[in-house]
DNA sequence: GCCGTTTTCGGCCCGACTGTTTTCAGTCG
């Protein structure tokens, strides 16, 4: 359910411009397109709050800079309306025309468009009429029929809330990637074991690896004789929670997610924490929308699918501007087509027997899902400089690892052999420092004992060596920072490890602290000499709890800096799932600064090295080659590079 | 509210499904 108590204009807590941050902006942005939606604003109007709000979280600039060189408008997508607000929370601290709408708006209403079929039209009307404000009384209403007599709603409406009001409860929102893609997957390889299926993909936020994934988004190709049948085999499925809607082309279930057994994945995070959120998880219900077409359309239908809606919207005037149209059945002339729409529209469809051919038509080289975010991707396309995405093969090992010394469960030897056998050249490993607490309890290593970590660290290395085994441990720390910016341990004690992971772990004094303090806080930290690595920049786990606030753009320029005196401070994609940190929307930066990009597991046991997969789709997302990336150089560049 | 190879107004991506209607608006993706 959102969370609407935290549904209010932020008040400055500082003295002078800026007094509110670009991201606290994005968020209020975004909040207030929900809020025109639910006060019966213009659409479009709605649409311009979104657009502006996701301009500002892209803006890699200093906002304060933006507004003072007048430039605010400038950004496509904001304009003079928004513009001023901007401007005047930015140097005023105050909302304008906004504290009108948040005072204005019941903020129940925003819980009741959770539920399933009813939108922000009806929620109006049952407040205006009815005066309901809240899923309670919404309820109320509907087990009382006072629903049903008011015009355009109906019995079933009524049977319907009170079902979806019961599902709100158990809906979880977006999953994890792994535990998306692990129901994901299972569903497609259901799927593709009824007969006369042709083809069968996962589309949607899990195709394109966001970080979380929203619903399932399955394509599914069949001649058209046998689609009655495969709709009927994919209904008697077990474990249905819902029927949302079922007709001859498409399918919308709810899920109750346990039904696809698939791993959950634990590892990189305190095993509180973790337990909770697996529970969560498999309690939670899976929304999966199927969509069946002939094998002819699977191409577009698949694109459609895959999206993101703002790749496609591209893509749709793409085609426009050369006199075609595009949909999920096809891509056809505009003229020929006349006023017909959907598949009857595509009758005439260019032939396309791959997304290749599609964009091939648009005069666009074929876009990795991953990128289809409309952040640059089609301007690459069309110019012929998409990136050569990062593989997982590329990787010859990874810097920021656990063992027993501190709260993995495995053994120096072990985490080498599991890396071995994934073909891994090096293994970083990076135990926590001895300030550590979690629940009360030290869990890093104590100074004086990290030489032992040292001496049994030397004798692999020795071994391997003698065995003409290619594998060699780095040894670093995994080292606090503290809230001042320093970081745990001697001086001397640093300086004699490979290289220091450093990482903010107590987040208690960060989260309750304003970002710009936060921000120089951790370039204090970066700037020490022994620094190497920043990890999980910002403490986030997701779906769990929000990192710590700090300007990730400024972070970036600094280390950017740093690079240029030819010293090396890489910032890293904390692999683990749960964190996946830094978010990818900061990777294209990160590159265009010259700030190396480190991929780690964060494993705390053998397996939990392959979490490097997640990291590495994350990475992608962001732009990144195999150049950007630290840990796909060679174990000799490595010791130049860290000084050995 | 934003934008411009249609540039200061008139558009703004497109289609399936549902429940309520009697031709369509609302919701969803």
């Amino acid at each position: 359910m959102v969370n609407v108590s935290a549904w209010s204009l932020p008040k400055t807590k500082r003295r002078v411009s800026p007094y509110i941050t670009k991201s606290q902006l994005a968020t209020v942005l975004e909040q207030a397109a929900i809020l025109l939606e639910l006060d019966g604003a213009n659409r479009f109007r709605v649409i311009a709050y979104q657009n502006a709000s996701r301009a500002l979280s892209s803006l890699e600039e200093d906002l304060l800079k933006v507004v003072i060189d007048n430039r605010i408008t400038d950004i496509k997508g904001i304009g003079k309306g928004i513009g001023g607000l901007i401007e005047e929370a930015v140097l005023e601290g105050t909302w304008g025309s906004l504290y009108d709408l948040y005072g204005r708006v019941p903020r129940g209403l925003v819980e009741m468009v959770g539920i399933p079929g009813l939108g922000p039209k009806r929620a109006r009307q049952l407040y205006e009429k009815l005066g309901i404000d809240s899923v309670e009384s919404l309820k109320f209403a509907c087990s009382n029929d006072n629903i049903s007599s008011l015009s355009g709603f109906g019995k079933k409406s009524q049977e319907k809330y009170l079902e979806g009001i019961d599902l709100l409860r158990r809906y979880q929102g977006r999953s994890r990637m792994d535990v998306g893609l692990a129901y994901g997957h299972a569903l497609e390889r259901r799927i593709s074991n009824i007969p006369n299926v042709v083809k069968v993909e996962l589309a949607g936020s899990a195709r394109r690896k966001r970080e979380t994934i929203g619903d399932l988004d399955i394509v599914l190709g069949a001649k058209p004789g046998d689609q009655a049948e495969i709709i009927k085999e994919i209904m008697n499925f077990p474990g249905i929670a819902e029927i949302k809607g079922q007709g001859s082309s498409k399918i919308s279930l709810i899920l109750e997610a346990d039904m696809l057994v698939g791993k959950i994945n634990v590892s990189g995070i305190d095993s509180g924490l973790a337990e909770t959120l697996v529970e969560r998880s498999l309690d939670a219900t899976i929304d999966a929308q199927i969509r069946i077409v002939d094998p002819e359309s699977f191409p577009f239908t698949l694109a459609y699918f895959t999206g993101s809606k703002e790749h496609n919207i591209r893509m749709r005037q793409i085609a426009i501007n050369r006199g075609l149209r595009l949909n999920e059945f096809g891509l056809f002339s505009e003229e020929e087509a006349g006023s017909k729409i959907g598949k009857e529209a595509a009758e005439n469809t260019l032939i396309c027997s791959t997304e290749e051919d599609i964009y091939h038509h648009l005069g666009l080289r074929w876009v990795p899902p991953e990128l289809r975010e409309d952040m640059g991707e089609i301007e690459a396309s069309a110019n012929n400089v998409l990136p050569n995405l990062i593989k997982v093969e590329d990787l010859r090992g990874s810097f920021h690892n656990h063992t027993i010394a501190s709260d993995g469960n495995a053994t120096l030897e072990e985490m080498s052999n599991y890396a071995i056998n994934m073909g891994w050249e090096y293994l970083g490993i990076a135990d926590h420092s001895e300030s550590l607490n979690i629940g009360g309890k030290s869990i890093g290593i104590a100074g004086e004992d990290i030489l032992n970590q040292k001496l049994e660290i030397q004798n692999l290395n020795k071994k391997w060596k003698e065995q003409d085994v290619e594998f060699r441990i780095f040894h670093g720390s995994e080292c606090d920072i503290m809230p001042d910016g320093r970081l745990d341990y001697s001086d001397d004690i640093r300086s004699s490890l490979s290289h220091i992971v450093g990482s903010v772990h107590a987040l208690g004094s960060w989260r309750n602290r304003d970002e710009h303090t936060n921000t120089e806080a951790l370039i204090n930290a970066i700037e020490d000499p022994t620094f190497t690595i920043l990890g999980h920049p910002t403490g986030r786990i997701l779906q769990g709890r929000e990192g710590f606030p700090v300007d990730m753009h400024a972070i970036l320029r600094r280390m950017g800096e740093i690079n240029a005196e030819g010293i090396l401070k890489a910032v890293e994609i904390n692999a683990s799932p749960y964190r996946l940190d830094m978010d990818w929307r900061l990777c294209k930066y990160a590159k265009e600064l010259g700030v190396p990009v480190c991929i780690n597991p964060d494993a705390h046991n053998p397996e939990g090295l392959n979490d490097i997969w997640f990291g590495t789709q994350i990475a992608r997302k962001g732009w990144l080659e195999k150049e950007d990336i630290l840990n796909t150089k060679s174990a000799s560049e490595i010791e130049r590079l860290l000084g050995q």
